[in-house]
DNA sequence: GTTTTATTTGACTGATTGGTCAAGTAAAAT
DNA sequence: ATTTTACTTGACCAATCAGTCAAATAAAAC
């Protein structure tokens, strides 16, 4: 067996979810997810093989929730304006998401996503400031 | 009066424009854009101070137009989503565009906006691959 | 023609990026 | 106790990032 894994993938996960949801995929560093972590990058990498892994990791994750909440929304829109039309493999998550799904206004649900996440008409953005 | 410029504002913000609908803001290098515009880093920061200043630009521009095109509903996606929590100024921008919209779907306009610039279901991305 | 002003040029910078890997460590297997 | 296996550690790397600025250039003003 060897040594054991010192991290819940669960947890990891959920913590890469949430920076993922906060700055999407381009705008979140390895540092950030070291930082959000506590794991190194040998660690992240040895578990998720790249970034885009880490990101699928968390979306695939996130898409077995039902009813989808906020943060898998997000990610879909990450996914969708991001990656999905430079990565065949996020392409593939989200359209068999896609496929199964037979509501109609899915549209404006993606919409109420950017508006929510916007904080448009609320002011309270922070200039470019990170904790 | 001194040296004139040897550029056409309205072109360069249209060749800008196009690359930030196809890459995003993060995803639109200092580079990409020199080579789309043709234009010098130093003639770029000169006419507009930063690649904030340069997104604004195309922003402003494109909003003018009725109805609104794909190329500035897009913009306005990019900036919900990569900018407005962040900046002030470009929160502001969206701010006041929003405000003066009645419209009771724009959620729905924007989402059809996300689907369509996804490639979902219709398989042609490139994998990452760059011309 | 000389001076002044405005713009262009592109090499350069320090910071940050995603990713690697040899060495170290902890557990199981023998 | 020794070996083998699996995971962690963090220094390191080449590439890329947004942004700067002194020197060169072109036009207007005189």
């Amino acid at each position: 067996m060897g040594r054991k894994k010192s991290f819940d993938q669960h947890i990891v996960v959920a913590q890469m979810s949430t920076l993922f949801v906060q700055r999407g995929f381009e705008g979140t560093s390895l540092d950030d997810l070291v930082t959000a972590t506590g794991l190194l990058r040998g660690s992240l990498y040895s578990e998720f093989g790249s970034k885009q892994g880490m990101f699928m990791a968390c979306l695939k994750a996130n898409l077995k929730k039902q009813p989808l909440d906020d943060v898998t929304w997000r990610l879909l829109l990450v996914a969708m304006l991001e990656l999905t039309s430079n990565s065949q493999a996020v392409n593939e998550i989200v359209s068999q998401w896609y496929a199964k799904q037979n509501s109609p206004n899915i549209a404006t649900q993606l919409g109420q996503q950017v508006l929510k996440h916007s904080h448009i008409l609320s002011g309270d953005n922070d200039n470019g400031k990170r904790s």
